[in-house]
This record gives structure tokens, sequence and C-alpha cells, in this order.
DNA sequence: ATCACACTTGAACAGTTGTTCAAATGTTAT
DNA sequence: ATAACATTTGAACAACTGTTCAAGTGTGAT
């Protein structure tokens, strides 16, 4: 399973040691971080998440305007109810979606903004 | 593959389809964002960008913080590369990896934050 | 040149993920 | 009750992902 290898240079640094070991979060916290951005990591749910920016559809208008199965958008959207990522809000035959909350458009203008420094004119 | 559907919900509003339209970003620009996100979206890599938080570390340092293997560790720091988040510098036998700008302490403390938001008191 | 060390790489494998298809649910109108 | 519509769900499948193991590179010391 693991090395518990012994590299010269980490006895040289302790304290850098101790100070990194803080910064780490708990196991549980880790798991349900990683779900967290999982969730952003797939385009059909960035699709979503981007129609849905400041307006809020039914079902078959996103898939629509993503270009994408019913059925498949419907499988992501539950994903994304799980996530707390987005809101929904029954209407007759048809089911509106808008999201959540604020963080969304944070993270998702924080990566576009590290791709942009990434790629300073376009690619 | 598509369903077309034509739910009369969508047909009530037309202005919020253009509308929804223009926040989809460009093909291209999605998959780079969902590819980012991808990185984000595993614990191991979590852990790893966490012991670097603000600490510069060598690979075994890295390891034996994270408790995962020399070669698992060296597998996801090549992607991690590869996305920019992180950077390095060879001194030695030994490579020193640090976080490679400010957007991902962002993206990191505002996952963090929608957690807290989601679970207000732990779990 | 040889050795030990720090790290990287490639192949293989199990586990996970996203889509499709078909069937099911729930709502409204007739 | 029946029909049409909007959405959800479950099973199945191919594609992808992360770890391990073994072998490889490169650096510094003897």
């Amino acid at each position: 399973m693991k090395d518990t290898p012994s590299c010269e240079a980490r006895e040289l640094h302790p304290h850098l040691q101790e100070h990194a070991r803080q910064a780490l979060p708990d196991e549980d916290t880790l798991f349900a971080l990683a779900d967290l951005y999982k969730i952003f990591g797939d385009s059909t749910r960035l699709r979503i998440l981007y129609v849905l920016y400041d307006t809020e559809l039914c079902v078959c208008d996103i898939a629509e305007l993503c270009g994408i199965s019913v059925s498949a958008i419907s499988h992501q959207l539950r994903l994304l109810k799980q996530s707390r990522l987005v809101k929904f809000r029954k209407a007759g035959k048809s089911v509106f979606y808008s999201l959540a909350d604020h963080h969304i458009h944070t993270i998702l203008s924080q990566g576009m903004e590290h791709l942009r420094e990434i790629f300073p004119l376009s690619e």
C-alpha cells in the first residue's frame, strides 16, 4: 500500500511537514469536497449550470438548449439536486430548475478566470 | 440521440431561452472547464493541493503526509502539472512542488464554503 | 563504474461514470 | 377512464479513472 519512504530533504524541514499537515481537512470533508467538484467536472452538467446561470427553465428547455436527451438531463439534474447546486419548483406537468446559491456563480467564474490565465489569448 | 421535445411551457418564454443560450460558453471552453474541475474532483488530488496550500514540499513528503504511495502521488502530480495547478523546482535528487497560482486557494475556499452552507453544523 | 536514492512512467486491473433505451410515475385535459 | 405530455427511474453498456506493480530515468556519493 504505502511506501513509507525516508527522503533526506524531508528531515531537514520537520516544521514544514507539521505546517502542511495542519492544512489538511479531515477525511469526510475531503470526500465531500471531492464529490462537489466532481459535479462540475462534466461538460453536460456545466452546460446545465450555465443555461440556468440566471434563468429558471423546465427540463425540456434545458435538454433542447444543451442538445442532450431529456433522460440524460434528468439523470444529471438528480446529481445536481443531491449536491444542492440546483433547486426546483413544480408547476403542472413541468418542473422548473434554477441555481441554488451564489457560490455556484463564484466557483464557475473562478474556474473560468484560471482558464483565461493559463491560455491568455484563447486556445 | 436527442429527443427534440416540444414542451408547452417553453413556447411561452422564447426570450428566456435566448437569454439562457447566451450564457452558454462555447464547446472548447466547456470541455476545458470540465477538465479543470475534474482535477479537483478526487480526494487524493485535493489532499495534495491542501498539503501544498502554503508549503513547498518534495514528492516523498507529499506521499507521507497524504498517506498514499509515491507512485500514485507522482501520477497525480503529472495531472496537476498539466492543469497548471502546481509548479515544481528540481533540487538535487528531489523535486519540490508548490501551488501555481492564487485561483486555487479561491476555488478551494469557495467549495468549502458551499459545503458549510449545505451542512451548517458539520455532518 | 557502481550503488542508493528520489522520482517518473507504462501496462494492467478493478471500480466508477455518463449515456441510452425501455418502462414507470405523475399531472392535466377530454 | 383514457390519452397525451413532462419528467423520472432502472438496467445495461462502453468509456474513463485511479491505483498498483515492475521497470525505467536521472542525480549524487563512494
